[in-house]
Parts: structure tokens; C-alpha cells; sequence
DNA sequence: ACAGAAGTGTACTGGACAGTCTAGTTTTCT
DNA sequence: AGAAAACTAGACTGTCCAGTACACTTCTGT
């Protein structure tokens, strides 16, 4: 017997979203259909009969899988918030040496196509008309969005200013105006516009570059 | 017969808001109430009937002053919308000689002390929650807000770039750039956190004049 | 004082929806 | 092959809710 034979008694044991046996294969559908569904019409605005529709899956096996329409609800947004939350951590460009606006840029270029995606502002408008029912969801939001960012900005501003090349008081300031300085302005938009009012990439590179411009203003060494 | 004798006839034709007869006084119970309870349970959350107890007013009363829970929302929202849109614009500073930070400072500070208030933060709420039901909704919150304010603001930035004592491109991004570094932070953060999570005024002072700065650093022209 | 408007309370219609139950079918594992 | 587990379709319960109907009472302007 291999060393990894233990685990083949119990293939669905762990590894939560993997596995591809008929079970696991519905659990995927019902995901992705109420992902949509919520997303589309609210928390309130959805039926249990709906998802369980449009997953081609009986009320009882969603019922199976999920406990209740609450227990799905929260399912959905926690993995979406965590997806989310990962790909704009991952997706960091390399410190390279070369010019440092340029690097800044295009960090907060990626950080907006990320974020400023029909199913992401989707995800936060969701998330924001439910703060009051839901308010775990929205702090795990607010942590593994803007706070994970900004922890992310303000250490990497902190060792900037080490070498020379900001001048900061407190990083964590900086991370904030930073961020805000390049995100807000499409942000608000589209939260209240709709989809159709996020901007095109070759939009979302002037506010990176608008954003950056006034930040090295502030911040930066090279005058 | 006095000039004004002319009005005394029909004292509730027009302005639809004040006015003391019973009938007004009801319309006043039920819009505050339901007010109320929208802010608090949302949209699809709110029903008629506890309008209806919460007004001290018959369900068939409602239904006389407003003709759907659809139209009560409406005016609820559009109404609220216009009164901060309002509050912004009139409580300006005056742009008194003296030093532009601390201007630029006490105009921030209201903005915030306007924005940041459980009523303002619960409405932004409901309304991008309500996005795609209601985008009419958002589009007047987002052009009676942000839009609007910005409108000010850059024609202020010109006016101070005329006379020297700003340097700017494009007024319209100073504008954003400006009123984004000083809201953004505690706005976001109360939105997704919760009225709780609301700044005291000491630090709102703070978050404005931390903002100003930076501004300043980006668009002022005093080296 | 009195007519008409406004308001009350209660009951009702029609529909939706979360969650359960049942009886029978399909898949999976051994 | 055969048993256990998963799945299906559809009916069903209990509740909630927007909007209406009705018979009765209270205000208000003239």
C-alpha cells in the first residue's frame, strides 16, 4: 500500500469545491445557478424554487446540500469574497527595478480591472444592501478587499520609503490615499451607474496614471 | 381683498410638504414612518401593514396618499436624495480671504458631516442594494451626490486656479481627486462596516485634513 | 348643521415562498 | 448483483404580503 493510498477511501472528504462524482457535480451546479440568482435579484428577491430550476436539480437535493437558503447565501458570498480577495493578492507585478511610477500603475491598473467587473460590483452592491442582515459578510468583505489591499500597499510603501523613494508618514495613510485615489472615482460610479458604467481598460489606465501622478505629487522623492 | 387673498383658497395645492390639516399631518406620519422602516429592512424587507401600524394609520390611508409600496419607495428615496443633496450645497463655507488649507479643510469637514450620518450611509445602502430594481434611483443619488458636488468643487478649483493659488489640468479630476481623498476611507469603511463604524467628528477633522494635504502637495502652488 | 371627504378596522383575494414529505428512480460502491 | 445513498417530481403546510372591499366613524369647510 502507498503512502497516499489513505486517501483514496475518502475522495469528497476534504478539498471542499474539487471532485467530480455525480454528488459533487450538483453541489457545482447549485452553486453556479444561485450565484447568479442572488447576484441578479438580492437575497430577499431570490427563491429556493428558482436556483433549484435553473441547477436542473430538485428542491430536495438543494436541499441536501445546503441547510438553508441563508446557509447558501452565505456560501456563495464568503467563496466569492475569498475568490476575489486571492486573485488581487496573486496577481501582484514583480517589484522589478525600472521606474517606479510605471510599477505603480501598473499594480493599480490590476487592481482595478479586478475589481471593476460586472460580477464583482455585483457581489459588493449585494453585499452593501445586506449589511444589515448579513453583517459578517460585509466585515469579511471589508477585510479581504480594501483592508487586504491596503495591508498589501502599505508594507510595499513602507520598504519604498526605506530605499529613498517615498517620503511617507504613516503608510498606512498612504496605502489609503493611494487606493482611493485610483479606485473611487470608477468605483462609485459603476456602484451606482451599473455595469454598463465600468470603463473600458484603456479608461481604467488613465485613472491608474491620473491616480499615481497625484500620489508621487504627495509622496514621492523625485522632485 | 389683499394681494395675496388668492392663496387663501386652496392652501394645500401647492407645497406639497407643509401644511397642517389632518390629511397632511397623516401623509407626514406614514412618509416618516415608512421612511423608517425602508432605511432599516429594505425594500423587499419592508410591508405595508407595519407602514401601516408604524404610521398609527390605516392600511387604506396609505393607500390613499400613496398608490404602491413601488411609488411610496420612490418618493421616500427621491425625497431624502434631494434634502442631503441640498444640505451639501448650502452649508458652504464662504471662501473667506484666509488660508486656503484651512478653507479647503472646514469644506471637507462638512461634506463629511453631512455624508457620514446613519440616515445618509443606511440610504446609500438601500439605493446601491436596489440598483437593479430601482437604477432610476441611483441615478439621481449618484448625480444629486457625487456628480453635483464635483460640480462645485471644480468650478471652485477654477476660480482658485485663475487666481493663482491653485495649479491644475483638468478641474474636473482635481475634483475627484479631492473629494475622494478625504471621503473615501471613512466612507467605505462605514458602508461596509456599519453606522458603529461611523468616525467620530475629532477624526473626520483628521481624515479631512490629511486629505487637504495631500491635495495640496498634488495642486497647491505654495513650494 | 350637514354634506362630503378622509379615515378606521377587519376581513378577504390571490399569489408567492421556505421548507417538508412521499413514493418512486437512478447512481454508486462493494 | 444488491444495498445504500443520492436524486426526482410534485404535492403540501404554514406563513407572509400587496392590494382591495366594505361597513362604519370622524373631520372639516361652508
Amino acid at each position: 500500500m502507498a503512502a497516499w493510498d489513505w486517501m483514496k477511501g475518502t475522495p469528497e472528504t476534504q478539498a471542499e469545491g474539487a471532485g467530480d462524482g455525480r454528488s459533487a457535480r450538483k453541489r457545482q451546479a447549485i452553486l453556479a445557478a444561485a450565484t447568479d440568482v442572488f447576484l441578479r435579484d438580492g437575497y430577499l428577491g431570490t427563491s429556493m424554487d428558482e436556483i433549484a430550476a435553473l441547477s436542473g436539480v430538485s428542491k430536495q437535493t438543494v436541499y441536501k446540500h445546503f441547510s438553508s437558503k441563508e446557509a447558501l447565501f452565505i456560501e456563495i458570498v464568503t467563496s466569492m469574497t475569498n475568490e476575489t480577495g486571492d486573485a488581487v493578492h496573486n496577481e501582484m507585478p514583480d517589484i522589478a527595478g525600472g521606474d517606479l511610477a510605471r510599477y505603480l500603475e501598473s499594480y493599480a491598473y490590476l487592481q482595478l480591472s479586478i475589481v471593476l467587473t460586472p460580477r464583482v460590483m455585483q457581489l459588493r452592491r449585494l453585499v452593501i444592501g445586506e449589511v444589515a442582515r448579513f453583517p459578517e459578510l460585509a466585515q469579511v468583505l471589508y477585510e479581504r478587499g480594501p483592508q487586504r489591499a491596503l495591508g498589501i500597499l502599505s508594507s510595499m510603501f513602507e520598504r519604498l520609503a526605506e530605499r529613498g523613494q517615498l517620503e511617507i508618514g504613516d503608510p498606512r495613510i498612504a496605502a489609503e490615499h493611494f487606493n482611493w485615489l485610483v479606485m473611487s472615482g470608477p468605483l462609485n460610479r459603476a456602484m451606482l451607474l451599473g455595469d454598463e458604467a465600468i470603463p473600458k481598460p484603456a479608461e481604467l489606465r488613465r485613472y491608474a496614471a491620473e491616480g499615481v501622478r497625484v500620489f508621487l505629487a504627495a509622496y514621492g522623492t523625485a522632485r
